[in-house]
DNA sequence: TGCCAGGAATTGC
DNA sequence: GCAATTCATGGC
């Protein structure tokens, strides 16, 4: 199945597709303005842009069903307009950040339980050698399929014992992190898909009751992983030290700082926290 | 070289 | 309860 369409509003498809590469586990095509999704029923979907920021226009390729083709569309927020949140950044006064990512989308992960690992094995590193440990954790227990990575199963990073990990220089902690939490789903205990229909609240007072599972960790899930709007991990070593950048101050702000900024932001926290990131990408 | 890194659990008072 | 410490190792 191949389709054509275009979106009737302004979408920065190449920002969106900069901050996909930044993740070493997906396949992204800069040059070609590409990106190839694997999807759970075991086929690839390939997205490429055609148009422009302001006429955006794309080529679907792979997928097997209308299922498959709603499901990426929302991945990618190409169901929604972006207009609002730009209307909403320029209203509120705060610069040229907001003004220069407009229409710039957060794209969801591909994986929830993916994005859940990447999470914990990013927690408290820099991003060189997270990335590092993350591709080396998807290359020895998952498989690349039709050129791209996929994750490896609950079931089998269940079964892995701390010290293998351990040799691929995780911590003991993050190791046990790991493992527990894929062995929580293998249980049926946690489940995240049951995620999708609930709240913001709800799921982060379910999520951060399992081991490994902070508030950082759980904002990032709700944001990356649901797609969740709302969204600012004010705990976050990035996003203070993007906040220190943008309003020139000598020290990260404080929580309280931050905080005060909300009520301009919100119901858009999430995309001032991905503008913000960007911002010193 | 020593501090820091897109945190969270554990310990100590 | 809340602050300090620990975890582990690469990056700069």
């Amino acid at each position: 199945m191949e389709i054509e369409f275009t979106l009737p509003f302004t979408y920065d498809f190449d920002r969106g597709l900069e901050r996909l590469a930044g993740d070493p586990v997906n396949a992204v095509d800069l040059p070609n303005r590409a990106v190839l999704v694997p999807m759970d029923e075991g086929n690839v979907i390939t997205i490429q842009a055609t148009g422009t920021t302001e006429m955006p226009s794309f080529i679907l390729k792979g997928a097997i069903n209308e299922e498959q083709v709603n499901a990426v569309q929302s991945i990618f927020h190409f169901h929604k307009s972006l207009n609002p949140i730009a209307t909403h950044f320029a209203e509120t006064d705060h610069g040229c950040i907001f003004k220069e990512h407009e229409g710039t989308p957060l794209i969801r992960s591909f994986s929830l339980y993916g994005e859940l690992m990447k999470s914990i094995i990013h927690q408290q590193l820099n991003l060189s050698f997270a990335n590092t440990l993350l591709m080396r954790f998807v290359t020895d227990y998952g498989e690349q399929i039709d050129g791209v990575w996929r994750y490896p199963s609950p079931e089998r990073v269940a079964a892995i014992r701390i010290d293998e990990l351990r040799d691929l220089q995780f911590s003991t902690r993050k190791a046990e992190y790991v493992i527990g939490l894929s062995q929580s789903i293998v249980s049926g205990k946690l489940n995240l898909e049951k995620y999708r229909t609930m709240s913001d609240e709800e799921v982060t007072a379910d999520l951060v009751t399992y081991r490994g599972v902070g508030p950082w960790t759980a904002q990032g899930f709700l944001m990356f992983g649901l797609g969740r709007p709302n969204l600012f991990p004010v705990a976050d070593i990035g996003l203070q030290n993007a906040l220190k950048k943008l309003w020139k101050l000598d020290r990260k702000p404080t929580r309280d700082e931050i905080l005060a900024r909300f009520p301009e932001w919100s119901p858009y926290l999430s995309y001032a926290a991905l503008y913000l990131w960007r911002s010193i990408e």
